[in-house]
RNA sequence: GUGGCUGUAGCUCAGUUGGUUAGAGCAUCGGUUUGUGGUACCGAGGGUCGCGGGUUCGAGUCCCGUCAGCCACCCCA
């Protein structure tokens, strides 16, 4: 016998789980299709050299490699934007700019796992490439705003920041150029103390006063409009950091227009995103019930996705949905759905001598656009209905031989455990209509 | 990758200072006379005690290794 197992890090979904998944897939997809992002995809295998180098030395670690049976050095894809920025480069003629494109598809980082990691997950990508446009940057905080809003998450919070205005602060105290250590420093905040901070600052050798002033700065919260004032005054009167207070100023009012809520987007000036290839807006956005899982989705805008591939200037903004982290989090929060069948009528096979009208009635059902599942076997209907009810089923129908003979159907409402009789004289019509109008008050009354 | 904690039936756990055939609840399956489900009663199946090695007369119980999960670092979704 060999041991049924998966790999670290590896997982099995079991329907509860896949079905949870497979919603926030759909709602995923139907969002970025509403802002026209267009759907691609790419191999999971890409020669090595396409995907070494770029990123940190921390994903060549992470890069799960071997030889193909040819021969060639391989990996696979441990992102989405990788992968993108080469086939934007290579298709590019094709394409045509501005290119919006969204991505959804599994990963995978040989890394240590905890809660929310793991070494195969999916992302789910969106960018816009091809403009500077602060319309681009704005559109991607409105996509990952209506995403997180569609898929049911109550409590959200959209952290945003610029990095301009990062750089600016940082050019003003002579830290320029140890930006990426300062900064990811600054990122631990949410983690660490700043007490805890301001040591690994100073262990840097930043001066007590720089680091007192980054601290401040990345402590800043409140409205929006006061960060924005505080943050102004920090940076003073380098450039960069200008143009970053402002266009924060353009996404805080572009949020506005667009109607998201007040308080679900927060200027975060500690905000600063590990990746170094960001050069602009950077966001990321975690569960106020869980923030301690990290951000589910983040992004922000680089000046140069593909410069590794082709020599044309390819500056683009996107985001990227960590949908097993969120699905990790909305379990551990028990939002997550039980149901366990994506069915809604579960039809009883109660008389063997009618099997010919159940398959009649099921097709008429499908037909009608309701998935149902007929039950195999004509065993006990007790049986058949605990198992029905336990897989989360919505409705059964029960049309034995007593109703055959009298023109109606038992529709049966599982959750509220009651049941109602309909009339149907042996007209499919008239039991499809029944069925869905009872399947339609029965989800409004959830 | 480094360090720490954990690992007994599908799940949650109990298992005396190492000592004969490893238990419970829940879940699963079957039944309570053959057309009605989350309740009740009866019964059944299911565990090489993660895996491998060592110490011992004897290990679920001690030691080592390994695998997996969790936590921290790191990094990130």
């Amino acid at each position: 016998m060999i041991e049924p197992r998966t790999l670290k890090g590896f997982r099995d979904h079991l329907p509860a789980q896949a079905l949870a998944r497979e919603r926030v897939l759909d709602i995923a997809r139907r969002v970025y299709r509403s802002y026209g992002f267009a759907p691609i995809d790419t191999p999971a295998l890409e020669y090595l050299e396409i995907l070494t180098g770029k990123g940190s030395e921390e994903t060549d670690k992470q890069l799960y490699r071997f030889q193909d049976h040819g021969g060639r050095d391989v990996g696979m894809r441990f992102d989405l934007t990788v992968p993108f920025a080469r086939f934007a480069a290579q298709h590019l003629h094709d394409l045509g700019l501005p290119f919006k494109r969204y991505h959804m598809a599994t990963v995978w980082r040989g890394e240590n796992t905890q809660r929310g990691r793991y070494r195969e997950f999916m992302q789910c990508d969106f960018d816009t490439i091809g403009t500077t446009s602060p319309v681009a940057d704005l559109e991607m905080l409105l996509v990952v705003h209506d995403l997180l809003a569609a898929i049911g998450v109550e409590r959200f919070t959209i952290r945003v920041n610029d990095r301009r205005v990062l750089a600016g602060i940082l050019a003003r105290l002579g830290l320029a150029e140890r930006a990426t250590s300062v900064l990811r420093s600054l990122d631990k905040l949410g983690k660490a103390t700043p007490e805890a901070v301001a040591a690994e600052l100073a262990g840097q050798g930043v001066a007590a006063d720089a680091g007192a002033a980054l601290l401040e700065m990345a402590g800043l919260s409140g409205p929006a409009d006061d960060v924005l004032m505080r943050l102004e005054s920090l940076v003073g009167g380098v450039e960069a950091g200008q143009c970053g207070v402002k266009a924060l100023r353009g996404i805080v009012a572009g949020a506005r227009d667009a109607g998201v809520a007040e308080g679900r987007i927060v200027i975060d000036p500690s905000i600063a995103r590990g990746l170094d290839y960001y050069t602009g807006i950077v966001l990321e956005s975690f569960l106020d019930d869980l923030p301690a899982l990290g951000s589910i989705c983040s992004g922000g805008r680089y000046d140069d996705l593909a410069g590794l591939y082709t020599k044309q200037p390819l500056p683009g903004v996107g985001a990227s949905l960590g949908i097993d982290r969120l699905l990790a989090g909305l379990e551990e929060l028990g939002r997550a759905a039980t149901v366990e069948t994506p069915a809604e009528v579960f039809l009883v096979y109660f008389d063997e001598a009618h099997l010919g009208d159940y398959l009649r009635i099921a097709a008429a059902l499908r037909a009608g656009g309701m998935a149902v599942e007929f039950f195999p076997e004509p065993k006990r209907m007790g049986q058949q209905l605990k198992l029905a009810s336990k897989r989360g089923f919505p409705a059964a129908l029960v049309i034995g031989s007593d109703e055959f003979a009298a023109g109606t159907a038992q529709l049966k409402n599982l959750a509220a455990q009651q049941s109602q009789t309909i009339d149907w004289h042996g007209d499919l019509r008239v039991l499809v209509d029944a069925v869905h109008s009872c399947l339609e008050s029965m989800r409004e009354g959830r």
